[in-house]
DNA sequence: GGCCAGGGCCCAC
DNA sequence: GTGGGCCATGGC
């Protein structure tokens, strides 16, 4: 990997196992539109970014290095070594498959709290509303960024815990986020409260910080693997929802224990996941 | 127009 | 501890 700044650019040389769209559509992160040039415009935490790929070059418009360096080098996971990741994980057909298919995703750096309440808002909903859901929050209660994108839209970061203290369900009400508004606001409480300390997490085992995740009303399992994966950049954890679920059903059977892909098995199921999704696996299912 | 969605809560059993 | 109904809403 190469990594250079030209006029306004950072442009970015000889990535291998980086796919943008993949990575941005793959239902890890809810906040990206694609232009009509192609290109992704990403917004997260405070920031927004335009970014491009093209013959494998990867640049983020009119970004300086200091941006990039702070913010979005760790956030695209940059600097990580895929190709031993999949060395690792390649234990069965299913995943090897699956790791062909999903060549190129990462997985992204994501604040904890974007996290929590994106994945909060993800649950038995699906990708085009959770995003509709989460803009409008954004631009409810997020401060507007002041970024040189030059397009002439708005972006919106999504707000801090503090931002929204005293936060109701009834609050809520006209994001439609329905059953998930009292979720999102007994997070809100418990996280302002000190209750739930999102900052003790990352020196707690697995089990300890699902369990503080799951003191609040609304995260369960899935959605506690969820926050820790994207939101805390653990990679054992394996969220398991519909789409997996069917795979361990279809392929896998009992007995299935997502241990078998080790330290990386959020990389495992984010293949898996995104492989199922967009039909990847039909080539094995035709013959039957 | 009915099924489904990156689930979890609550209550029987 | 586990299985099923239910929850709001709208994408497809």
């Amino acid at each position: 990997m190469q990594i250079t700044a030209s006029k306004n650019d950072i442009i970015v040389n000889d990535i291998t196992s980086f796919d943008l769209a993949k990575t941005l559509e793959c239902g890890q992160v809810f906040r990206y539109e694609q232009n009509e040039d192609r290109s992704y415009t990403v917004v997260s935490s405070d920031k927004a970014a335009k970014i491009s790929q093209n013959d494998g070059v990867l640049t983020f418009h009119n970004m300086d290095r200091d941006c990039f360096e702070s913010y979005w080098r760790a956030y695209f996971d940059l600097d990580r070594d895929y190709a031993t990741i999949k060395l690792g994980i390649a234990v069965d057909d299913m995943i090897k498959t699956a790791m062909e298919h999903g060549d190129g995703i990462r997985i992204l750096k994501q604040n904890t709290f974007e996290a929590l309440i994106s994945f909060i808002i993800s649950q038995n909903n699906n990708i085009p509303r959770i995003k509709k859901i989460i803009q409008a929050f954004c631009l409810q209660f997020g401060k507007k960024i002041n970024t040189p994108l030059h397009d002439a839209k708005e972006y919106f970061s999504f707000p801090s815990p503090e931002t929204l203290e005293g936060l109701t369900a009834e609050d809520l009400a006209f994001c439609k986020c329905g059953f998930r508004a009292k979720y999102i606001a007994d997070a809100v409480k418990k996280i302002n409260s000190g209750e739930v300390d999102l900052s003790a997490l990352a020196c707690l085992s697995n089990e300890d910080a699902m369990k503080i995740l799951m003191q609040i009303n609304g995260i369960g399992p899935k959605v506690a693997n969820c926050i820790m994966l994207y939101g805390c950049a653990r990679f054992d954890a394996f969220p398991i929802d519909v789409w997996i679920k069917r795979i361990i059903d279809k392929y896998y059977g009992e007995g299935f224990d997502p241990a078998r892909y080790g330290q990386y098995g959020g990389v495992a199921q984010q293949y898996l996941f995104y492989t199922e999704r967009t039909g990847g696996f039909s080539s094995l299912t035709s013959s039957q």
